[in-house]
RNA sequence: GCCCCGUUCGUCUAGUGGCCCAGGACGCUGGCCUCUCACGCCGGAAGCACGGGUUCGAAUCCCGUACGGGGUACCA
């Protein structure tokens, strides 16, 4: 079991993804987690934008990143549109919080300013032999005269936190006890030469200031933990926060080529499965299985189960493959997990797009897409099949077009299923079945897979169709049989 | 290179020393159902990376090797 917070107090987790590119599955299943974790505790779960990088974020990857939330249905207690008692939510917007606590850094020695270039680091580590990479400390102890003869030189300054010596170790949610010697974490910069503050400092000291007592996030960010342990432990001791958080590390979720899902990967971007017919539940059961099993013998599972059950010890630490026909599976059992009326509406936008009604929907193209739906609901695995399986319904005569044409055998099939069928006194299914039972099965004395086959051509313009005794009552009699003619007409190619 | 994490069927996983000559799911595959296609049902092939320990007993614990992944920025 976790509830553990080191202070007793209530869950409060965040997300905060950098609004770069389009959201991706990556991004999914994180918020996913954070949000299970958060309502399976009673906890508060924060929505944060993390917009330092001015070069790669973008108002229109924003727009996308909230649009992708609200697709899935993960809503946020404390975040953009809604507010909080740590507002604003956007770190481009919390600029002087971060002036402030960099000057309490600098106060207590828990930084100070590097003039080093990156070449004169990578020199000396070359020179020195050193099999470590990244800053050596060489500016830590600078004297005022060597200070001051630097800044002469015109050179600029970053801010460096000072590591301490030893060792940082933590209980990762997910992997247990991790530990890393800190001679391999070296000094890391705070904010840019120009003041801009970076990630590197942002994200803890908003984690702190948010009173964030779980972390979690990808296993790309565990190597920043042992940097973010004593960043945050100085936040404590300037008093900014109560308590280090505790951090869980989720295993990345890998594309083709076990490379973690990257935004270049078409597969990867969330926007893709919702336009491809993709339920947002369906999404994510299915993310949520990269990593998690709600029991040994079950995958298809509600939100609210989820809830119930998430518990972030239980979630496997390594690397996962995306698998799309294992989603279009979990997706296709989802869709019928929908009641008829649900689906119907779930379908609509699809089939306005796909120009199979219109918008508005006509009244009667309502009606019958209400009687049609339960023909096709559990044949479909995603939203955007209701389109071709039901287009023939709702097409006129005029725009009415076969994708297959009716064969010289299948001819005098047609013909003698339209005469039979001419003659029907009450157009429903179960006459139009027995009568074409009768005339092309016992009569004719076809095999009923050779006996309707023709007739389906015929009516659905498809070899594959819904059923073809309901889709002819709900065709009518005057459109199925001018269907039959239609089909007689046209020359076979 | 260095640091860290990981390794159960093709893929996602269950499994926390005996219930496992390893269970489920997707996919693949044989069949049933059947007006097509789906759904549903029954069956099959397919896996504990390797080597050493520890133990009466190891997929499960320890060590090593191999392999995979992540990180190594004045990106996040």
């Amino acid at each position: 079991m976790t509830t553990p917070t080191s202070n007793g107090g209530a869950v409060r987790v965040r997300f905060c993804p950098s609004p770069t590119g389009s959201p991706h599955v990556g991004f999914a299943r994180a918020a996913l987690y954070n949000w299970a974790f958060a309502r399976h505790h009673g906890g508060t779960f924060v929505f944060r934008v993390e917009d330092t990088d001015k070069e790669r974020s973008t108002e229109e990857s924003y727009d996308g990143m909230l649009g992708a939330m609200r697709w899935l249905g993960l809503d946020w207690d404390e975040g953009p549109e809604v507010g909080g008692p740590h507002a604003p939510y956007r770190q481009s917007e919390r600029t002087e919080l971060y002036a402030d606590v960099l000057e309490k850094l600098a106060a207590s020695s828990y930084t100070y300013d590097c003039f080093c270039t990156t070449d004169e680091v990578t020199a000396r580590r070359k020179a020195a032999g050193s099999k470590v990479q990244g800053y050596d400390g060489f500016c830590r102890d600078l004297s005022a005269e060597q200070r001051s003869a630097f800044e002469a030189e015109g050179r600029s300054s970053v801010v460096r936190f000072r590591m301490p010596d030893g060792a940082v170790t933590w209980h990762d949610l997910v992997r247990g006890e991790v530990t890393f010697e800190t001679e391999f974490v070296p000094d890391f910069a705070l904010c840019r030469a120009n003041g801009d503050p970076l990630y590197t400092l942002v994200n803890p000291v908003d984690d702190a200031l948010m009173q964030i007592t779980h972390v979690l996030r990808g296993e790309d960010l565990l190597s920043s933990t042992p940097r973010q342990i004593p960043l945050h432990q100085a936040l404590v001791d300037l008093g900014f926060s109560q308590q280090v958080p505790q951090f869980g590390h989720l295993p990345l979720v890998m594309g083709e080529g076990n490379k973690k899902l990257s935004k270049r990967d078409p597969q990867a971007h969330l926007f893709m499965y919702r336009d491809a017919g993709f339920l947002p539940e369906g999404v994510l059961n299915y993310l949520a299985l990269l990593g998690w099993a709600i029991a040994a013998d079950r995958d298809v599972f509600t939100l609210e189960e989820m809830v119930e059950k998430f518990d972030i010890s239980d979630v496997n630490p390594n690397p996962a493959r995306f698998d799309l026909k294992k989603a279009e599976a979990i997706n296709a059992d989802h869709m019928r997990m929908l009641s008829v009326d649900e689906l119907t509406h779930r379908v609509l936008p699809h089939l306005k797009e796909a120009g199979v009604v219109g918008d508005p929907v006509h009244d009667a193209d309502a009606q019958l897409l209400e009687l049609a739906m339960p023909l096709v609901a559990e044949r479909m695995n995603k939203l955007t099949e209701a389109a071709p399986m039901l287009g023939f319904l709702f097409a006129d005569e005029e725009s009415f077009e076969r994708q297959e044409l009716v064969d010289d055998a299948g001819r005098d099939v047609v013909r003698a299923a339209r005469d039979a069928l001419a003659a029907i006194e009450h157009w429903s299914t179960a006459e139009i079945e027995a009568v074409l039972r009768q005339t092309l099965v016992d009569e004719l004395g076809l095999k009923p897979r050779l006996a309707f086959g023709p007739v389906r051509i015929a009516v659905s313009g498809r070899k594959i169709s819904p059923p073809l005794f309901e889709s002819m009552e709900l065709l009518g009699r005057d459109r199925s049989l001018a269907r039959l003619d239609g089909a007689l007409v046209e020359e076979p190619a």
